[in-house]
RNA sequence: GGUCCCGUGGAGCAGUUGGAGUGCUCGCCGCCCUGUCAAGGCGGAGGUCGCGGGUUCAAGUCCCGUCGGGACCGCCA
């Protein structure tokens, strides 16, 4: 090592120690006679005196005026006591100070396109393209320390449970999770193509049959579709699968694992176990499948309090068989008119038609707003009652086909808590979402799902129905049930899986409702088909979304911060300029444009 | 594919109903300075106001288009 010890790690037992540093110069002080330089290195900070008095520290002094922000230097000097008065109380290194007998320029740094100062805002784009630069601040620096030590608590764990970690191919055929492949052309046989990974499912299954019974791996997985905040088109999966388990089982281990990261690196003991609501639960009170329930607003059904209106918006949707429901926002009838309208924008903004509310006036309580006057007084007369608003509360109305119109509610009541401020940011609330519907209608043409039938599998087409949807889930597909699982944290979801089949019967009967042939699945799935004659072990598993976990305890607002190198919006890579077009030689030899030769598939 | 927000020296921001010369903080360069720690003082350089078009006597400001970034919807566990 060019260096004896690590800057950040000096403390008063180091008086009178001669050392050499090396590391960046973060700032210096030049006051003509005495230079202060901060030394930074991953350790940390400290800080380096350039004063004259022997020959060498002469030449060393001298010698610091060039230095400017980020140069690489090696120091060696001696650790003293900073003198009375001049400690730093800010600083873990603040008690002492080295002063410099040599110093080296290892490397010059040109002049920075962006501060490297913990209290300047730095905007993004820059930020990314120096990337390399932005990491060298603690903030960036300490999120990517905090995900190595999310991954090495999470192989903790499962290494104690006896989990073997296996690499599965990232050159594969594509996988049933139903988004958009990315494709890889393939050189050796012009016209065909390897999909990557959406996500190690088949393979986990597979080593299952293998019988490893319990697999793990971090995961990179691949979907082509659009950005958000807590999505990118590469990110990476905790991915689990186990034989011979229940639901129950995964759960257990998911929470084991939860429960070990808020621990270690949020210091919150997370109550266990962790609560569970059904699916359908989560969607009649909170309007969505991945619940915040860092508060207590619900939605309210009012279906049935409303049959019989004459108000056009209910009585249809009614009527069709759908539904009308409710939610409140506490204090809302102190909005202004302008407020009230704003809600509509929102809405649509939303694909809503708008979004309907009657306000609860502040001291008679009576109801008011363009809503109010197209209610019977009966209607009007229990409606607070109903929803359970006060007066001066506000409340807004979905109605129509019930899973999108809690959603919009769902949404609302999210936006409500938002601007009410009924959101604890400190709280950490968690649960599971259970019994998922197997499967939900088949709506849009151009879903790029498995099949063709009319109902399509919500988590993928080898999740297995509940016992009791065992022999039945074809009778009434709509209401059948999966063991499927989510981990919601905070309105998050952060993992989520399901115990599969694993009886080839219910297999064929599930892609026969998916509409999938015998020969599409041979075509598809057919390896995972033929590895289930072989005495399939029941199994199941899980899998976290990691970037969105390692988000949560950096206490950050996008995945790009636990990301070391991330893409932004139109998948453009800002540090790389990745994508870029193909010179015309690698086109020819990718075969991008070769037609398949018709054969054999071996697989089948 | 859609909606909303942003784009002004290297960074972060301000710039009013369109009105003379685009301003501030930081950084950068030079000089001074022996106890600072987001050091200080003096001086200096650095700008196609993202790009293209339009309205106007006059556009950073208004309009249209376009590019880039961000948030969301669609899409996606």
């Amino acid at each position: 090592m060019i260096r004896t010890q690590a800057a950040g790690t000096l403390r008063a037992e180091h008086i009178g120690h001669q050392v050499t540093l090396a590391g960046w110069v973060a700032r210096r002080r030049d006051h003509g006679g005495v230079i202060f330089v901060d030394l930074r290195d991953a350790s940390g900070v400290v800080q380096v005196v350039f004063r004259g008095g022997s020959a060498e520290a002469d030449t060393a002094a001298s010698a610091a005026h060039v230095l400017r922000s980020e140069f690489c230097v090696r120091i060696v000097g001696t650790v003293e006591r900073r003198p009375a008065g001049n400690e730093n109380p800010e600083l873990p290194t603040g008690e002492v100070e080295l002063t410099v007998t040599e110093l080296d320029v290892l490397s010059e740094s040109a002049p920075l396109p962006f501060p490297i100062d913990e209290h300047v805002g730095v905007g993004e784009e820059a930020r990314l393209k120096y990337r390399y630069l932005d990491l060298r601040r603690s903030g960036p620096a300490a999120a990517l320390r905090l995900r190595s030590d999310a991954n090495r608590i999470a192989r903790g764990v499962l290494g104690e449970r006896d989990f073997v970690e296996i690499e599965t191919p990232t050159l594969t055929r594509s996988t049933p999770e139903g988004a958009r492949d990315f494709l890889v052309p393939v050189r050796l046989q012009p016209g065909s193509w390897y999909a990557l990974p959406q996500s190690p499912q088949l393979f986990k299954q597979l080593l299952m049959v293998a019988g490893m019974e319990r697999y793990y791996q971090i995961a990179r997985c691949y979907r082509d579709e659009d950005f958000r905040a807590d999505r990118q088109p590469e990110f990476t999966q905790l991915d689990i699968e186990m034989s011979f388990v229940t639901q129950d089982d995964v759960i257990e281990v998911g929470e084991e694992i939860t429960a070990a990261l808020w621990k270690e690196l949020a210091g919150v003991e997370i109550p266990r176990p962790i609560p569970r609501i059904t699916w359908h639960d989560a969607m009649d009170r909170y309007g969505s499948d991945k619940p915040d329930l860092r508060y207590d607003l619900t939605l309210t059904e009012l279906t049935e309090y409303l049959r019989g209106t004459e108000f056009r918006v209910f009585a249809g949707a009614i009527a069709a068989g759908g539904y009308v429901g409710a939610v409140v926002m506490p204090g809302g009838a102190g909005q202004s008119r302008k407020e009230l309208d704003g809600w509509q924008d929102w809405a649509k903004a939303r694909g809503a038609k708008g979004l309907a509310y009657v306000v609860f006036d502040g001291e008679s309580g009576a109801p008011k707003g363009p809503v109010a006057k197209n209610l019977s007084e009966e209607h009007l007369a229990g409606l607070a009652d109903a929803v359970g608003a006060k007066p001066g509360d506000a409340v807004f109305f979905a109605a129509g086909e019930r899973i999108g119109a809690q959603e919009l509610l769902g949404a609302a009541r999210q936006e409500i808590a938002r601007r009410t401020g009924l959101v604890d940011e400190n709280a950490w609330a968690f649960c599971w979402v259970t019994d998922a519907p197997m499967f939900l209608p088949v709506e849009s043409s151009d879903d790029v799902a498995v099949g063709s039938g009319s109902w399509t599998a919500v988590h993928h087409p080898f999740t297995s129905p509940t016992a009791e949807w065992l022999d039945s889930f074809e009778q009434d597909p709509g209401r059948a049930l999966a063991y499927a699982y989510d981990i919601v944290c905070n309105g998050n979801e952060i993992g989520g899986g399901s115990i599969r089949i694993h009886q080839d019967e219910v297999q064929r009967r599930v892609f026969d409702l998916l509409g999938i042939t015998p020969d599409d699945a041979a075509e598809k799935f057919g390896f995972l088909l033929e590895a289930f004659k072989y005495g399939p072990p029941p199994h199941g598993g899980i899998a976290f979304g990691w970037d969105r976990v390692c988000m949560l305890l950096a206490g950050v607002d996008s995945i790009r911060d636990v990301i070391a190198f991330p893409k932004s919006g139109g998948g453009f890579d800002p540090l790389t300029g990745a994508p870029t077009p193909i010179t015309p030689q690698q086109r020819r030899e990718a075969g991008v444009d070769a037609k398949p030769k018709p054969k054999a598939d071996p697989a089948q």
